[in-house]
DNA sequence: GTGAAAGCGCTAACAA
DNA sequence: TTGTTAGCGCTTTCAC
């Protein structure tokens, strides 16, 4: 019988058996900075993992073409009957779509160095991270006889709140050092390389830089090279995120790697046992980041070339 | 009266109205080889496209983890009531499975090097794209005094039916060269990178490598800044696909530009339309790719350096 | 055990 | 125009 249905291309209608069991096994994915790596890494280990359990990943992204180009922050479709929703560094002006879902009882787990406190959440210390990167480049400085001067490479309206960005500032006031910030408009790579050069062209190269995240670290690296620029000889540079494009680079990039495989597989499991048991208690997780130290920074490798 | 039903929190269920209309709004792509960023840019370009008209892109990877980490082809879901399904670069064996969707009334159109001939696709000609990198990489190679040895970076079993390999082969015997194989066992960047390495320990460096995709390249490129060896100086490198991380590298990785934005945008053309028009003719197109020369082939780079 | 019937939340067709 | 109703394809329940 099952045979002969196979045979007529009989396929069961998930969308029936989902209006009447209330179970969509559809897992929403909130992103509002979709075109990085970062997140296509995050994605790839999300949608593979919920596979395992037969759940399907609908990319929801919180940016989408106005007119034709622009791109703008709109409100979450939540077209679909989602079982659950993962939020993926979740701007805190979205706090209220994250409680309007869990208020009509759609389970949300955020993930990231943003995350939503009064939910399920897996965060990674990012105060922590950064101040072992900080403390390794001012290392890498004084070996490779640079000027202790470092440079905080960010988009400046994405560093309130920051952990990053408040962990800089502490660090360079306790060593006495005056921060300073390489502002960028945007986290376009094409953008971080320009704004480099022009920088540098005008300030002169800092003995260190610190970027906000790998992909403007990449766009900022080939800055360098087009100017000529060697690291870490001349330039020592550190990225954040950990995506695995920063070890084909060449000098390859340290960066602090937010052990993304981990922060996804927690945030599943946290996800998946809410919508089977609603009642649970509030499951947190801070994930402590690892620094992973390259040729970009390392002055190991720096005194060899 | 809609006021208050926003008060309350009511969202229209997507489930039903798609269960009653027999319209879900639900576009499956199907990609065999997911982690790749070639397959990732075609992603983020049809997923904004669709957003433009309403639809939601379901990824459906053609892969998936057996047991702990083995991938293997499974059979798509399809268990959602697709509207339509993208099909970008499908193998072969699944042809049975395209039939069985039109069969059952789903519009498929496939996009890329591979696509299905008896329904609505957008191919590229890459016979062409191959056969100008390959010119190129001989006039760099005479330009650069190398010696004119051209190997072919791949993975053997998806060489069949190849129009990349075909090229290869003809342009080889024309120019009175000998094929040059070099064997990568899967299209991950750290094989292609350990593969070169040894290659070349071996065999010693051809003057050309032309490389099946740029993901390969990537990891072809940094194998050969491990041993040392400087692009054009000592080897010229020419890749495939046009994603922009090879702009990002250094020196900047030479590609055959698929023109993506293109593809994607006349594939959703084709597929809303037969969407709406199910009788329509078929729709057909086959694109030119571009030769992109850069820093790693381009001899007039080599000569600065 | 096997079979009929109710109903999930909508839309579309029809009646008033 | 407005209100009512049938039914999309399943699952679940309840009767047999």
């Amino acid at each position: 019988v099952l045979a002969a249905a196979q045979e007529m291309g009989y396929h069961p209608n998930k969308l029936a058996s989902a209006l009447v069991t209330g179970r969509s096994h559809a897992i929403a994915f909130w992103v509002s900075q979709v075109r990085t790596h970062y997140y296509t890494e995050i994605q790839y280990w999300l949608q593979d993992r919920l596979r395992l359990d037969g759940y399907d990943l609908v990319i929801d992204p919180l940016k989408s073409r106005k007119n034709d180009q622009m791109e703008v922050i709109t409100e979450p479709a939540l077209q679909w009957p989602y079982d659950g929703i993962i939020a993926c560094d979740p701007p805190f002006d979205l706090e209220k779509e994250l409680v309007d879902s869990t208020y009509r009882n759609i389970p949300v787990v955020s993930l990231g160095v943003f995350y939503w406190k009064e939910a399920d959440h897996v965060g990674v210390d990012l105060q922590q991270g950064t101040e072992k990167a900080l403390q390794h480049i001012l290392i890498s400085l004084k070996v490779l006889h640079l000027k202790p001067r470092i440079a905080f490479v960010a988009v400046p309206d994405h560093v309130a709140e920051e952990p990053r960005y408040s962990a800089y500032i502490k660090m360079m006031s306790q060593k006495g050092l005056t921060p300073e910030f390489i502002d960028v408009p945007n986290f376009d790579r094409a953008i971080a390389r320009t704004t480099i050069k022009k920088y540098i062209n005008k300030n002169g190269c800092p003995g260190g830089l610190f970027c906000f995240n790998d992909n403007m670290a990449v766009g900022v690296h080939r800055g360098l090279r087009d100017l000529g620029l060697q690291m870490p000889k001349d330039v020592v540079l550190v990225g954040c995120d950990g995506i695995e494009d920063t070890i084909y680079h060449d000098p390859a990039i340290s960066t602090i790697d937010m052990g993304m495989d981990q922060m996804c597989e927690t945030a599943w499991t946290f996800l998946l046992r809410r919508i089977q048991e609603p009642a649970v208690s509030k499951q947190t997780k801070i994930m402590m980041p690892k620094l992973i130290i390259r040729e970009s920074s390392d002055f190991k490798k720096g005194k060899q070339r």
